[in-house]
DNA sequence: CTAAAAATTTTGATGTGGCTAAATTTATTT
DNA sequence: AAATAAATTTAGCCACATCAAAATTTTTAG
């Protein structure tokens, strides 16, 4: 137990945890643009059942977040067509991408089995500060720390 | 980029973000023992007042918490009294402690600054597998890879 | 081209976490 | 012990993510 760790004020607490339950509001819209960015790299499209398949989730769970993104202009879509990125939502999906990509590539780095890290990637990206993420990258670059 | 990343089915993907569907629910509920547990050992007791300082939020909000919380047998609670762990409560308590301190023992290690590390470490700790953990562990304790 | 299948959307429900305002109970002060 | 302050709870609201069932539209097959 190296308690060296300096104590934590209320309004430190505060602040953190509202810190969190802002990533947890971006969560799930940098999700569904990295996916509908894989898609329709990968299909040209994006359509609801593709997004409830790669999700886990049924196709009506799909549409009321897609009617979320789209207020929040992050994609763009008619009744009963495909869903494509507008230009924020591109560029956010690149960043989540990069974002995933450092994660990934550390914890593989650093020797966490691929899958594991696959798994844990997709948990994580959301939670690191910029900061953790450049030693994240600086270390996979160096491989070792 | 070094791409040698073994493609992911829809079902693997599916499986990912069920299981972060499933991390965020136990999320809530860990922060609170956590916190309480914290409040207990330095104070004697935890009130509502207390907690919801803590994670910046009101006095309703806390009070719904505890109320699932406590249909989840992991707190006791009696009307306008204190709030204390179950034994159920407490080795979840304990069990999100180590893992936080895992967590942002090796961040240290690699190199984040301590205010960053405990800041991502609260929103990390939830979605890293004790495979994972084990590794931070590990350099951790050999202080490099 | 029409019938069947597939996909999308709507409807109506649930649980969780957030809020304000007001009511209630407990604790403190005078 | 009465008045005031502080804490808790209740009530009523909203947003988000989830679902099943049903309605609608588009696509595909015969």
């Amino acid at each position: 137990m190296s308690d060296s760790t300096p104590k934590e004020t209320v309004a430190d607490s505060a602040a953190k945890f509202d810190r969190i339950r802002r990533a947890h509001q971006s969560e799930v819209a940098e999700d569904y643009v990295e996916i509908i960015s894989d898609l329709i790299a990968e299909t040209g499209k994006a359509r609801t059942v593709d997004l409830a398949a790669c999700f886990g989730v049924t196709s009506p769970t799909v549409n009321t977040i897609i009617r979320r993104l789209q207020r929040e202009n992050l994609v763009e879509t008619r009744p009963y067509r495909s869903i494509f990125l507008t230009d924020t939502g591109r560029a956010l999906a690149e960043a989540s991408r990069a974002r995933h990509q450092i994660v990934y590539d550390f914890l593989v780095t650093i020797g966490v089995p691929q899958g594991i890290a696959e798994e844990d990637a997709e948990g994580v990206e959301h939670h690191v500060s910029s900061e953790t993420l450049e030693v994240f990258a600086k270390i996979t670059k160096a491989g070792r720390i």
